[in-house]
DNA sequence: CCAAAAGTGTTGGTTTTACACCCATGG
DNA sequence: CCATGGGTGTAAAACCAACACTTTTGG
């Protein structure tokens, strides 16, 4: 069956980049093209968006397809459009991002040929226009982890040691941070779970999980270092 | 000519959010729709992409055809793709926005029956979902005005005076700010040229430009108020 | 000289940053 | 008992927010 319509219509796609920590450093889930066009090339997993699909479904589908990875949160990042970012022809890709907090086991499906994680401080030449899109996903991931408070996406699973949570922000930003000033912006927002995790043969850490409720418990009320008073004038 | 495709295709359309200040209220550019869908009801400037055109040309291009603006600089908001929002199918809308200095002629043209602006604060009944968009642009134009020393689009003329850079600020916050607290943190952004502006029968106002050079002046070198003196320890 | 907007500094409070030691555990 | 990562407080600096008066001009 053949689809026609009044006007030439650009194609749209949408693709995912997926951010997480491995070894400490910050990497990118790519996939390797099994088809045409870029066969072989490195590429962000995600494809065409349906008809009556709406953008973010057709993200969760495309990636759940080629990396078997799903239930995630997705961002948008934006849409990009030049003509000549596809041979096939003119194609807009909106694209989605996340974070993966815990491993999570991927394998290439549907027409990825293999797929693989890749350091974003080493990146292979990639498909399309896709390095940009990652570069741009990447300062975005940034600014929104500029402050520790900001748990985005799934930064870390329903439970974590407090170092496993500075170790994102450390690798996401590229260098390091002071543990307790880290830890003393987390006031209110983290509470301890009556869990701890042993790893080797020291002391154990204790786990936390994010506060629910951002709605009150966010509202730090600052009773740390109440200073002096209320200004009075 | 008709054209024709494998697969069905979404439409894509480019949706343009134009911000300015009247009276001190901040206000969104809307087009009377001359045909249908909504026909009648007020919706953003904008329209489809044409096939490799990119999508900033054609949010630009369909600008000026409904409004006769142009040159403004436009920046991304992002892509809206929900089934249903339009009544003719399934249509992605990459929308765009922008601030509008001074004031600048504007007329209807092409399917514009009418075009008018209308204050934020109290929008009329909007097609597709575009107050939904109009939303999400206040909300990052507030952010990025969050600070006066981000200048962003083209918040004023080249040449401004800082009284008006300022009104320009709290039409976009929505509340009063303070005028020295403003200018100090202008230190380093701005410069003066040599004119002045006089108004009425009191004293003119210096004009001033922003410095061009974001790279080194906006290293503002916070000479002022050394308290003390460099860490030692 | 009066009205009207332009212009200009200081201070208290809050937030951020830099920094070093003791603790609990397993081997 | 020691190696290893877990956990904790304090002080200087930077930043932010509140605040009022003098200056210049035209009428």
């Amino acid at each position: 069956m053949r689809y026609t319509y009044d006007y030439p219509r650009p194609a749209v796609t949408a693709d995912v980049v997926v951010f997480t920590i491995r070894g400490g450093e910050l990497c990118v889930l790519l996939i390797r093209r099994g088809k045409a066009p870029f066969k072989g090339s490195w590429a962000l997993p995600g494809g065409f968006v349906d008809l009556n699909e709406s953008l973010h479904r057709a993200a969760a589908r495309e990636l759940e397809e080629e990396t078997h990875l799903s239930g995630l949160v997705l961002e948008q990042l934006g849409a990009f459009g030049e003509p000549g970012r596809d041979p096939r022809g003119h194609t807009v890709s909106v694209a989605y991002y996340t974070f993966l907090a815990a491993a999570r086991p991927v394998s290439a499906g549907d027409d990825a040929a293999a797929i693989d994680w890749h350091a974003v401080r080493a990146l292979p030449k990639m498909a399309f226009d896709h390095a940009e899109i990652v570069a741009i996903a990447l300062e975005r991931l940034r600014h929104r982890l500029s402050d520790p408070a900001k748990s985005p996406i799934e930064i870390v699973p329903p439970r974590f040691t407090l170092t496993e949570l500075q170790l994102v922000h450390e690798a996401v930003h590229g260098r390091q941070l002071d543990k307790r000033n880290f830890r003393a912006k987390l006031q209110g927002l983290v509470e301890p779970v009556a869990a701890a995790r042993k790893l080797g043969r020291h002391r154990p850490a204790q786990l936390y999980r994010f506060t629910n409720a951002p709605d009150e418990s966010a509202r730090k009320p600052t009773t740390k270092r109440t200073r002096a008073s209320k200004r009075v004038r």
